[in-house]
DNA sequence: TTAATAAAAATGAACGTTCATTCTTTTTTA
DNA sequence: TAAAAAAGAATGAACGTTCATTTTTATTAA
């Protein structure tokens, strides 16, 4: 088939163009031109792999959620107690924002501007589905708070977004502790 | 002289339409053009006011930022006890963000994306000193963490935020309740 | 007060550029 | 040698900005 031949290489090579230069220019500051040069390819070769422009982000941030969420649930198991799963995810999540920071901005940038369509916004949130069970689990056997998987999110992630933004804008250097400290901060504002 | 006789009307319809554009569309994908019309107003006048695109978006920041903070001050003293002083700014900045959504949502916008640029940046973090002065006195008497300025904002601000967001995004309807909740969980998370 | 005039403000059309996308041709693969 | 993939050049639309003019406002002279 068609699309089979094509190389999957090209393909990866436009995905992280876009990532890189979406996170130093914005989407709209980012020409095809740009990201055709990027990874080596013209400009007219970028619509044999996606529709448009669009097409191109949308999917690349669905990808990009895709390996967001196989990191943070990777060390996971459903037979875990609620306490440690949560705690399992949390740092999972931190180490990824940590370790894999370009593909943590890019997530941050389009989930604050309007430069994903809705659909493709909706397809990034169903990956965080073993979380929403993991919460569920926990407010039936009493372990978490009885308030809403927004709130829960929203509380739970909060510390360690704060101390990235902070770090990230070189306000100080991040140690372990501060994780910790964040982490415990967390776990606080969730648990029953 | 030449700058005081323009319209001072034209000039807040022109950020006023700045903000509404680039809230639904963003920076880059909104044209001077329509900025213009919104504002009922010949593009090329508004090059009469604002040196171009870029200083338009800058200012606009500076000035809703400044409309922000004067909020948050309005009714602090800096003769208050520490903790007095953080429930009224938490609170009073609460309030803002959810009776002027649009200037809240605009400058969120502004701080998650390469749309202002750095010395403007600078310029809008300013305002903010009385906050800044009201932790370094909490940190002196003892009452508030010996920690960066950063992570105190970052601690206090954050169940907010994501309180406002999951909000936005209608996962559920906000009540003085919740609001309470979140400032209670701020507090805590800064307090010695 | 009115008419004449100068200056400032505002305008719509036009310019040059940039961009997403398509078209035609060439290269690669099977 | 035929079909798929890739390329570069071309296209047309959209944009920020500027230009030449007109409209409005302020000032002066009668």
């Amino acid at each position: 088939m068609a699309t089979l031949q094509k190389s999957i290489d090209k393909r990866n090579a436009l995905i992280q163009a876009t990532i890189s230069l979406v996170n130093n220019n914005g989407f709209h500051a980012t020409p095809m031109s740009k990201i055709a040069k990027m990874a080596n390819v013209s400009p007219a070769t970028i619509y044999l792999y996606f529709e448009n422009k669009q097409d191109l982000v949308n999917t690349t941030y669905i990808a990009v959620k895709a390996i967001y969420t196989q990191y943070a649930f990777e060390t996971y198991d459903e037979k875990m107690e609620v306490v440690k799963g949560f705690e399992i995810i949390w740092k999972r999540i931190a180490d990824f924002k940590l370790k894999e920071s370009e593909y943590a901005q890019f997530l941050a940038q389009c989930d604050n501007t309007p430069m994903i369509d809705e659909p493709s916004r909706k397809e990034g949130i169903k990956h965080l589905q073993p979380l929403l069970d993991l919460w569920e689990r926990g407010k039936q056997e009493g372990t978490i708070k009885p308030i809403s998987d927004y709130l829960l999110y929203a509380y739970s992630i909060n510390p360690l977004s704060f101390l990235l933004m902070a770090q990230e804008r070189g306000a100080f250097k991040l140690t372990n502790e501060h994780l910790e400290h964040a982490y415990q901060a967390a776990w606080n504002s969730i648990k029953a």
